[in-house]
DNA sequence: ACCTTTAGGCAAGAGCCCTTACTAGAATGG
DNA sequence: CCATTCTAGTAAGGGCTCTTGCCTAAAGGT
């Protein structure tokens, strides 16, 4: 359903439209004279002379005191306000906590990397964000106006907390982003799971530019996969999108099972835990004996199923595999054959980005901060 | 990704949305006095005249010459010209095609159904359709702008075809819609198969009303399945979401298999056709001796398995359940029970509304008719 | 007959954007 | 050193839209 109600004309939306053409532009280009951003725009150059005044007089474009060189009169640079702030991007792991601050320009403006130690649980991670959080707070002009995080659970799309599913591993543990950072971010705390976060980097930037329908799917010490539509990734009712522990594929002898079940049965879990065994799997894929490829047939077999699932259900252009042991070459290539055999084939690729959480998250923290600046024409306070 | 060049603004944007706002007005409600618009909106009587004589003045509101009864002042009542046309409404199933004609308002202007013999052939269907067509465009004051079609087919998302599965029923047959309706209809020609009509339906007004992510399982002569996924029904790349009959779920015996292929095994399919044979199936699902019971097991956990992926996949609040077969009051108890002691269980429930695909390919053509008008209102953009 | 109520019109005013024309200032070229 | 040229920015005026406030017209109630 389309919006029903146009909104109301009035001029003061016109001076908000002509305002966020001026912020967009600064945005897109840290610096530019009025003439450019006329230019830019296609907003005539005293308009944007009244705009940039208004804006610099709420304190959200600054006089750089810069000035063109070249031929003609000089111009003055303006540029968004340092004190505008950053947006934080912290991705939580089981293995350690990176964070980052990036501005509305999409610069970071530093990095704190915090190791954890296996099994530490979630409330060391949590300090470890908080920590993180705090000293990045410390280094940047303004203060941290949201945050989005990337976390290797499930998230509840709800409440932002991560949740625990049957059957799947759950590695980093009870955590709730936003409770714990209320205290050092300002604003709103969005959270994600990590492979939602990759296939929005790999829409982006990585191997599915520019594809607007396609499956992520994410082998590692988890399984999961992520689902975009329309160039959005989908996120479901409760943000269980892509938790695919219990799908129902194909196991050893032709059994129908849930995927997780398939390692289960393969001996590919960790002991006493839903969590698969990487190590022993990696080193299970460098093998060529015969067990090793009778192994192998079954997973290409399970991965198969699977994405059966997602070809019926989302109709991807392109299914992208990433995750610890996934994009393992042979493999890849075992799928791929098998899949090419399938009534509907889809072409299959290997992720290509490194971090792409950490890629995925900081794109949308800068589009909401810049999105979050625009609303609020209100400078940030000085911290 | 969201819009990242915000509109250039213009006071001829403004007028632009005051006739925007105006048009909508007198889309919800058949007549209505400037006064009246001007309280709706609230957008002031002076604005609200201009734009209605900027209208009228257009051809696309007109005075309809009756007059408000009542305390004060009577007023002239303004409604949308007939001669805006309508828009074509077309469902096509094997058994026949359903056309009616809708207006802006959304009322029903005629409707033609014309019966098609079995196996008529696509060559039938399209004449039937072009028929039904011109009938309706004799019927109306305007002429049909547009058209929303509905087919009991897969349909291409490029180019509006209906397309051809391996495995899966072939029901309507080859057919453009858009090349047959090109002389009758004036404008674009939108084609999607039954079953997203039907979702579509089941979420503006049916049992899913106000959900935004849920599942609509189709079991009838094919199966299928709707996935709407944040309030819209999401197609993929080529339009072939939903399309599940290679899905892989479990067969008899717990052999995992690809959906159709678990009622070819089961002997419901119909000779030499991969169409299911419903009355056999309805005439077996009515029964309660033991291979009855048995087979029905065997279907309930097969449609288990493609509800694992569902799940898995699309993560819906809820699960809908329509088709010829599907809504069998056992059954979706049967399923229910079933589906209940799976680690995510959805709330199950039987579609409600009779010729859904109608009334969802109704709905969204009122909709493009509406914005078609809206959009034929400002100004043409400069080639 | 008079009052109340409501629709609609008119006039004044403010705001926003645009165009045009002008000024200011910096590099270039003789 | 001065004139030229080019560009940034400003000023003035105009057009357009929306709003407020007041007025008239017309119908019903008292």
């Amino acid at each position: 359903m389309v919006r029903m109600t146009p909104p109301k004309p009035s001029l003061e939306m016109l001076r908000t439209l002509t305002d966020e053409n001026v912020l967009r532009s600064l945005m897109a280009h840290p610096r530019l004279t009025r003439a450019e951003i006329s230019a830019r725009t296609g907003i005539s150059k005293p308009t944007i002379s009244d705009s940039v005044q208004r804006l610099a007089g709420a304190g959200l474009v600054v006089d750089t005191g810069e000035r063109t060189t070249g031929r003609g009169r000089a111009g003055s640079y303006y540029s968004l306000s340092p004190l505008l702030g950053a947006a934080l991007v912290a991705a939580i792991t089981p293995h350690g906590v990176v964070a980052e601050a990036v501005d509305a320009l999409g610069h970071v403006h530093g990095r704190v990397r915090t190791a954890l130690e296996a099994n530490a649980g979630s409330q060391v991670a949590a300090e470890a964000l908080v920590t993180a959080a705090g000293q990045l707070a410390g280094r940047i002009p303004g203060r941290l106006r949201l945050a989005v995080v990337s976390a290797a659970d499930p998230v509840d799309r709800g409440t932002g907390r991560l949740v625990h599913l049957p059957d799947a591993p759950f590695l980093v543990g009870d955590l709730d982003p936003a409770t714990v950072l209320a205290t050092t971010v300002s604003g709103p705390v969005l959270v994600d799971n990590d492979v939602n976060w990759a296939a929005r980097a790999e829409h982006q930037a990585g191997c599915a530019k520019g594809v607007d329908d396609f499956v992520y799917l994410h082998l590692g010490q988890g399984l999961g996969c992520a689902v975009v539509s329309d160039g959005v990734v989908r996120r479901g009712h409760r943000g269980l999108v892509g938790e695919i522990a219990h799908l129902c594929t194909a196991g050893p002898d032709g059994l129908a099972m849930a995927f997780t079940e398939v390692f289960a049965v393969l001996g590919l879990r960790r002991p006493s835990s839903t969590a698969i065994d990487v190590p022993v799997l990696q080193e299970l894929l460098a093998r060529h004996d015969e067990q090793a490829e009778r192994v192998r047939a079954v997973l290409v077999r399970a991965i198969g199923g699977v994405l059966s699932a997602a070809v019926s259900l989302a109709d991807p252009r392109m299914v992208v595999i990433g995750g610890e042991w996934g994009p393992y070459p042979g493999l890849i290539t075992a799928i791929d054959e098998h899949f090419s055999r399938t009534p509907r084939p889809v072409p299959l690729t290997a992720a290509v980005l490194s971090s792409p959480e950490l890629t995925g998250a900081r794109s949308r923290a800068v589009e909401e901060l810049r999105s979050l600046i625009v609303r609020t024409a209100r400078p940030a306070p000085e911290a």
